[in-house]
DNA sequence: CTATTTATATCGTAACGCGATATAAGTCAA
DNA sequence: TTGACTTATATCGCGTTACGATATAAATAG
């Protein structure tokens, strides 16, 4: 009975397998939001924003944390979004160092067909990730 | 009732979330390969090839293909990891057009460390990635 | 023998995020 | 009020990666 800590052949093919789909679904994100006429991180931060638990605004430190970017990176890519007004700056009434970053009309717009598409996409391949997901957690423990 | 094209708040923040796991987990991967020095590329590359199905050793084309990368861009990721020995090259006994990639020990050492921790990740978070998946399939149907 | 497949090679390009560094403005606590 | 900290902005060059375009070589297949 192999350790746990040693993975077999199959351990490594679901492994491989989890992350072959990773790549497709975000290959399928990517041309979608490129179809859309956005780049894949602008639509990214879209969703990071509309999809902020509990709020539809958020500063540019919370939106870096959630991308996972530096900070000043995330400035960077506000910037663009905003020169295609997809988003607007709002300074924090509560916190005047903070900036509140929300989506606009066509921010919403684009952000709301992405969605249903990705929406529609996830349902496709649920079963087959939470089926890879399953595989890791049981065998050989 | 709203339309299942229409997306409410709790889809969006469905959605992010998940985004926002995939993103988290996708960091630590990057993290892990670093400090096992090679790059996250790499480390994808040594698990299509020893986890492609049914074989440990792969074309150079297939390789692209798992790692939905262009074919040259394959060649490319195979070189650097030919260089630092963690993959060697062979032709193929039946297809003399065809190269196999296959591991070196080198390769497996570091491949077999990070695909336990990256078990160990992801036996972590898949309840929340199922519970994410689960969610976006039932509501509003 | 010709057309196709597979891999390799080279070139420049483009995107993206990073580290380093600096500035400005707001907050907060002593 | 002063001084330390936080937050956002700005600029610089760098490094990594993959890409398109294009060409070549070798092997296969019809």
């Amino acid at each position: 009975m192999a350790r746990s800590q040693q993975l077999g052949k199959a351990q490594y093919e679901t492994l491989a397998a989890f992350r072959y789909a990773l790549r497709q679904f975000i290959r399928f994100s990517e041309e979608a939001a490129q179809a859309a006429g956005i780049t894949p991180q602008q639509h990214q931060a879209l969703l990071a924003i509309k999809g902020f638990p509990g709020r539809d605004r958020v500063t540019v430190g919370e939106l870096a944390e959630r991308l996972q970017l530096r900070h000043h990176s995330a400035v960077g890519l506000i910037d663009r979004l905003v020169a295609q007004k997809l988003v607007t700056r709002a300074p924090s009434a509560t916190d005047g160092r903070q900036v509140l970053v929300g989506l606009t009309g066509r921010g919403e717009t684009a952000l709301e067909r992405l969605s249903a598409a990705h929406r529609r996409q996830l349902k496709q391949i649920a079963p087959e990730l939470s089926q890879l997901l399953k595989q890791l957690g049981c065998v050989n423990e």
